[in-house]
DNA sequence: TTGAAAGCGCTAACAA
DNA sequence: TTGTTAGCGCTTTCAA
């Protein structure tokens, strides 16, 4: 259907090679005869056939991206900004990005390696580590590029980016402690997520310090959506001594998590204090605005890119493990302890 | 790197023909060459180089997705489940799905382009139409396989799935005459989308029915952010004679508008009503619940994607145009006209 | 500066 | 039932 280097060579009069290299401006032709043929290309409409280029040079040009999907409903604002992160880096760099979508589990890990022997893909992108991640093990088994979102629990050596969860945890806990908060709970994310070790671990090492041990009778595990917020969230409000403050380890979660107490009658930021994580764009015009710890998702996805075409490349990393130090955006739903 | 299919020939004594054939599961290959050439190739651990499979049979086995992103922080729960949507039934018929993020204009039609010209995709799911669609326009004077979800103003014949928005406004409409209000107001999404027009008709129209005409100075338009949502909504706050009911046009802008209402005080669903459209999982835990029109995107993504592999393949389709009748949630974000 | 030729891994006519 | 052969469109030696 579409011209081919042939059709043009033969419209030119020179050899397919010849086309082939004044079209990838090589410098070893005429310079006449490249205009030509380049003149040539335009005229008929020329476009290279990728399949064909991308097979000789056994390159894909494509970096992978799987999103870990629970169920059907996969409604996450955070994982659209993180795509739009990638995806923009990668079309600015010429690449593609092939996504797919699974469950965390066998079919997922059949969908890397997939990815992987098919060569469907040049390096992939990893987010959401997990404990004895066994996709990291495998890529690295494999050999094959990627740059994770998320450290790991075992003492491997790969690039990734992350977000210092324990620290801005951190910042949370000094805040709630400092308007008087002294019954603080937590809806902690699932605990075979990285990143919801850090962020638990994080709140507790700074209570501890701050003298105000975190209950861990006051610890509820959701699963990220803003149901889960909200049912855990009410389990912790009808406690005997329910909580002055909840320390939620998402910010859909904590949306979900002030509807409940709202439910209840409760003033969310005078009743009961409410924090998030993530600051997606949603937070700052929730009622109230969510109190949360900023994590550049765009960026971070940016980055995330950016580093794997350069591995894919064989360029060197400057930075081979980034790790981000978050701030905490103190808003409206977290606020001095009632009668504190 | 990975063994291919001259290997296990040479391995098995058989010619890279029979090899393929054998692989591919033909039934003119003697059943026990074929076992064994099967149980050769696992033992190798062969995987088909895509690449090449491709390129000999000039089909990518790949639907395209390019989704209209405003701005970095694209946010937007709405599009990772079309995502899950198409993505999971992509890949259960054994489809890859490239994604790309542009904001119309230029560079998405290029996008576009690069798509069918670089046989980067067999075929396209086009998202969100709009009015004099050139993504539309452009893919069909290619004849390139695509399906829309979404309508177009233009008398052309393509396939497509929508939901029926006017209908969908039609029962807001209904249940906020029925509750007795009359003042009601317009938050809706840019008018250059389809079913911006259509949701805004059907509610026009459906309230001159009902003999309670819709105020042509109380529609405002956002960009269907819960910042926008938040915005317009307290413009309509501040008029002098403020609506008793706020239609608004989807979910996120929804809740914005809820917390413009409880910044001033007012209780949604009682002081004002606020109704939205899509029912994300959010709506039915925000706080109060809101009453929205249900849209199953999950399943709009998985016929889109089956209807364009169905096209893709040459298979005729069954039903070319489909258009989904939606309901109405009701749920506490919307009540009876206070004092009425 | 240009061209001839080989080959990437696979599939599919056609022949045996 | 199996093998021979050609070729998909492109890049890249090597030679002229």
């Amino acid at each position: 259907m579409s011209a081919t280097i042939k059709d043009i060579a033969k419209r030119v009069g020179f050899s397919i090679t010849t086309v082939s290299r004044a079209l990838s401006n090589h410098d070893d032709v005429n310079p006449k005869t490249k205009a030509l043929i380049q003149q040539t290309a335009i005229e008929m409409g020329y476009a290279p056939n990728l399949m064909a280029r991308r097979f000789q040079k056994s390159k894909s040009d494509t970096i992978g991206l799987i999103l870990p999907t629970f169920g059907p409903r996969f409604s996450d604002p955070f994982f659209s900004e993180l795509l739009a992160g990638v995806g923009n880096m990668a079309a600015h760099q010429g690449y593609d990005l092939l996504v797919s979508t699974r469950a965390p589990g066998n079919e997922e890990l059949h969908a890397y390696q997939q990815m992987v022997q098919g060569h469907r893909a040049d390096g992939l992108v990893v987010v959401r580590t997990r404990l004895q991640d066994e996709r990291i093990r495998y890529l690295r088994s494999a050999q094959f590029p990627f740059v994770a979102f998320g450290r790991t629990d075992e003492a491997l050596d790969f690039p990734y980016v992350d977000e210092d969860g324990a620290f801005g945890m951190g910042l949370v806990a000094e805040h709630l402690v400092e308007m008087g908060h002294r019954k603080i709970a937590c809806i902690s994310s699932p605990p075979n997520l990285m990143f919801s070790q850090h962020r638990l671990d994080g709140l507790r090492a700074r209570l501890q310090t701050l003298n105000v041990p975190l209950d861990e009778e006051l610890i509820r595990f959701g699963d990220m959506t803003q149901r889960s917020g909200y049912e855990q969230a009410n389990q912790l409000l009808d406690l005997p001594v329910s909580p002055t403050a909840i320390v939620v380890c998402n910010d859909l979660m904590a949306f979900g998590a002030m509807s409940a107490a709202q439910d209840r009658g409760l003033t969310v930021g005078k009743d009961i204090s409410i924090t998030g994580f993530d600051d997606i764009p949603m937070a700052s015009h929730s009622h109230p605005p969510l109190t949360t710890v900023d994590q550049p998702i765009y960026q971070i996805g940016s980055m995330l890119c950016e580093m794997l075409i350069k591995c894919v490349k064989g360029e060197a990393l400057e930075q081979r493990q980034v790790l981000l130090r978050p701030g905490l955006n103190i808003r409206q739903s977290s606020g001095p302890v009632k009668g504190g």
